[in-house]
DNA sequence: GTCAATTCACATGAAAGAGACCACGGTCTAGTG
DNA sequence: CTAGACCGTGGTCTCTTTCATGTGAATTGACGA
């Protein structure tokens, strides 16, 4: 009864509509055309952009060119795993490297196959199955979303990779959240490969965030993935400076932007360890809404207006994609933080959500099962947690809420929309 | 006062079930020549 | 005769429950000084 039921959650209007209600389409197309545009070349400033110098990274890039150049002897190369925070570049320098050597392999005509997978991928490669299915698809079979047991999915994979010599490299991005998720069973398998293949070969290279990430894998997998290790640290604010400025030349027009605001950018991205998609992201916000608010200049105003925007969409994003039962919980959550001052206990939550559940005729779940919400909602950024012991007292997790108090209003109002409470 | 045992209130793990989704192969049905 | 509809079986995926085990320090109570 009333289970598994999903509400959308309630996102408000654009505030552009209140544009086009006062001063009509018309004439609110006309003016964005009049407007000088301040950006020149947005892509730019796009998280996936490639340019064509990349900078600050020249060590890792030869460390990584070094140990997969054997491939282009047709030898396999060490199975490689690359570290680093997020937005310190390493997507983008593996995939720099890997395209070169493609780029070598296609002139030559090398029998090298080149995977890159994000792991991350909801739907394409976030569970074993799905992550082979779409390996085998690289090579041209056509696998079933789904129907079909995994051993016989593994099975057509090995097949097709055996049909011809080749060696091949396969990048997996993102991997540490889908072992996390899986487990390492399926490394395991994947590092075995080149044990049955006869014609074959198969070269790996894990690419996380997660610097910890090794440390619970099996020891096995462990030693064999990680042949060579490529740390990325995170950049600093002098070198974020350099990279938005090499890349805001392409995207901006020259003198949209006002002296002082890249340091600022940096300095903000700096603050989080270093990354550098951030600061990006915080640029090209920034300008989107100087542009909207028909600037000839950005300013140091819009990044703190960015910055805001932002975690604002962010939190938002990220509560409609959750389902009833956690918006359920976070509800709980934030009406105890504002009722009391101090941490909040997953036991109070707990309670007050059972009530919650009453009223809204909502089938609670247990216990067990919100602690691993709360624990999500931890990973989320949408809370912080600590596991902490209180003696005699027991031991529970220590709850604060971090969603900056500005935004908390709005976010209970959607929320009581979206469990239907009044 | 000191020290080990106790105890609380959950955290954390593992396994398994429910229900949705899907592929595949077989059977049935209706339409066609 | 054949294309398509309609099953039943067996698989995955997600969310969840059930059962079991773990855990860190405040508290307790026995003990000796």
């Amino acid at each position: 009864m009333g289970r598994g039921e999903k509400a959308k959650i309630y996102i408000p209007p654009f505030r552009l509509e209140k544009i086009m209600v006062e001063k009509g389409l018309a004439d609110y197309f006309e003016q964005f055309l009049a407007k000088k545009p301040l950006f020149k070349d947005k892509k730019a400033l796009q998280p996936n952009y490639s340019p064509d110098t990349i900078r600050h990274r020249d060590a890792q890039m030869k460390q990584i060119a070094d140990i997969l150049a054997p491939i282009l002897r047709e030898d396999k190369p060490s199975n490689i795993f690359i570290y680093g925070k997020t937005g310190t570049g390493k997507t983008l320098c593996t995939k720099h490297v890997v395209e070169n050597i493609k780029h070598v392999a296609s002139q030559r005509d090398l029998p090298i196959k080149i995977i890159y997978l994000n792991c991350k991928l909801k739907k394409i490669a976030d569970t074993e199955y799905r992550l082979i299915a779409q390996l085998a698809r690289e090579f041209g079979k056509a696998i079933p979303p789904t129907g079909l047991p995994t051993d016989e999915v593994y099975n057509i994979f090995f097949r097709t990779v055996d049909e011809k010599k080749q060696t091949i490299l396969l990048v997996l991005d993102e991997i540490d959240q889908l072992i996390n998720k899986i487990g390492d069973e399926i490394l395991y398998n994947l590092t075995r490969m080149n044990e049955t293949l006869k014609k074959s070969q198969v070269c790996i290279a894990g690419v996380s965030n997660n610097l910890m990430f090794t440390e619970h894998l099996d020891p096995r997998v462990k030693s064999s993935l990680s042949e060579e290790e490529i740390l990325f640290p995170p950049y600093n604010a002098l070198q974020i400076q350099n990279i938005l400025r090499q890349r805001a030349k392409v995207a901006f027009q020259p003198g949209a932007i006002e002296e002082g605001v890249i340091e600022k950018c940096a300095a903000y991205a700096a603050k989080e360890h270093g990354d550098a998609r951030r600061a990006l992201q915080l640029l090209r916000v920034a300008g989107e809404l100087a542009e909207r608010e028909n600037l000839t200049k950005l300013t140091m105003k819009q990044i703190d207006s960015a910055d805001r925007k932002i975690e604002h969409d962010r939190v938002f994003d990220v509560l409609s994609a959750q389902p009833t039962q956690f918006q359920a919980t976070l509800y709980s959550a934030l009406v105890i933080s504002q009722k009391r001052k101090g941490p909040i206990f997953t036991g109070e939550i707990y309670d007050l959500y059972r009530s919650l559940c009453q009223k809204t005729n909502l089938a609670p779940l247990t216990q067990r099962r919100v602690s691993d919400i709360i624990a999500e909602m931890d990973m989320l950024g949408l809370i912080n947690a600590k596991v902490i012991s209180k003696g005699r007292y027991g031991r529970t997790r220590e709850i604060t809420i971090s969603i900056p108090p500005s935004m908390n209003h709005q976010i209970r109002k959607t929320l009581e929309e979206g469990l239907a409470l009044s």
